[in-house]
DNA sequence: GCCTAGTTACACAGGTCTGTGTACCTATTT
DNA sequence: AAATAGGTACACAGACCTGTGTAACTAGGC
């Protein structure tokens, strides 16, 4: 078990395991004797691993941030898509807001995570700007901002209500805010919108995906 | 001091102090040591006013429940005020996001603080949906629950950000929301945003309330 | 078979936290 | 002036937290 890989397979794990806990717990609400007692290793490896429970947060959310992948989806798809996601994150029962706002809100004033946090919203931002840029979409800036208002606006909500339909109510304010913008949204949209009045009639949101 | 004024009075002191350490530095990162050496009494006098640090965490949620009071403006001009307000209250230096959220965030599972999150929330989408109706427009429960979207979403954007103009950006975006259901937003808030784009050329939103 | 890197068990320092116990003080009321 | 309500000072219990020190163990590479 002396092997690098052996190694890099570790700290993956205190790794995973901290993700987890951080944020389902809150970061404050868990200790480190906690992760490590989680995976059932001492607390001695676990700082052989991170030099200091700061240094764990630190990777916790670097580990958070990830670009969003390149797709072959038009970019109305890609932009109408990200509600559709949101609402089969929201169904999950471990979903638990944005960590990068969680954060924020929890540890206040930390220079380095307001930093990480920040350049997490903004490339979501551009994100949406450049998909809009390639619909032609003329203040494609202003309606990228509003897109991620949205966006955080669900994930705030439903952290608080729990509640996937956030996601859609976000997804039919995108629609009409696209549609202002010159953007001709197809039936497929305005198909879902009315398949959802009808599941709204007969109950539940939670088993559509 | 033993009068029945001065006692309610060192119990809203608490209170207060309580209500801007919680909300400006976090719930968990407040210890009771720190309010009553804020105040400059013992800790002890805390503690024969609320019998835990669980009581002063409900009266402050409790304290932050405020009902959006009745106003002589017309419903128009309430739901766009909103964004106003919010602009405003960015702008300020100690706002640090909405109290339910961070509180839901930081505190996770606890279903006490859950609920007055929840009933908040509610709160005010009947608030926005109740101007709507007052408005005439149809489907006010959906656009109700759209504008709350916009503005927990420029909570948490400046929660992160510290940038006023994301109010402005939900304003613009309500705008659109309300015309598209069939409201009509009358040239002020054109105004106001033709206004902003001049300013946004020569620099800071900022100087403006 | 030995070396070495990684892990373990465990104690402990030093700090913070919530909450309590106790004896004393002070101001108002009667 | 005495009684009473409330506040003060201060010690302390008991829990939890981060982080370190140390000696022993274990498995792979030579």
């Amino acid at each position: 078990m002396a092997t690098l890989p052996a190694k890099t397979a570790m700290k993956d794990r205190i790794l995973q395991t901290a993700d987890r806990l951080f944020y389902l717990q809150g970061i404050r609400a868990v200790g480190v004797d906690t992760i490590a007692a989680e995976i059932g290793i001492s607390k001695r490896t676990l700082y052989n691993h991170f030099p200091s429970k700061d240094a764990l947060i630190s990777a916790y959310l670097a580990r958070r941030f990830v670009a969003p992948r390149a797709s072959d989806k038009s970019p109305l798809e890609q932009i109408l898509g990200t509600f559709d996601s949101l609402e089969r994150r929201f169904s999950a029962k471990d979903f638990r807001g944005c960590p990068f706002v969680n954060a924020v809100a929890e540890l206040g004033e930390d220079r380095s995570v307001r930093k990480v946090a920040v350049a997490f919203k903004e490339s979501r931002r551009l994100w949406f700007r450049d998909l809009l840029l390639q619909l032609g979409v003329k203040d494609a800036e202003a309606l990228a901002t509003q897109l991620a208002l949205l966006v955080d606006g669900s994930i705030a909500q439903d952290l608080v209500r729990n509640d996937p339909a956030m996601a859609r109510a976000a997804k039919e304010a995108a629609t009409v805010l696209l549609r202002n913008a010159g953007v001709k949204v197809g039936r497929a949209a305005a198909a879902n919108k009315r398949a959802a009045k009808k599941r709204q009639r007969y109950g539940s949101l939670r088993s559509q995906g």
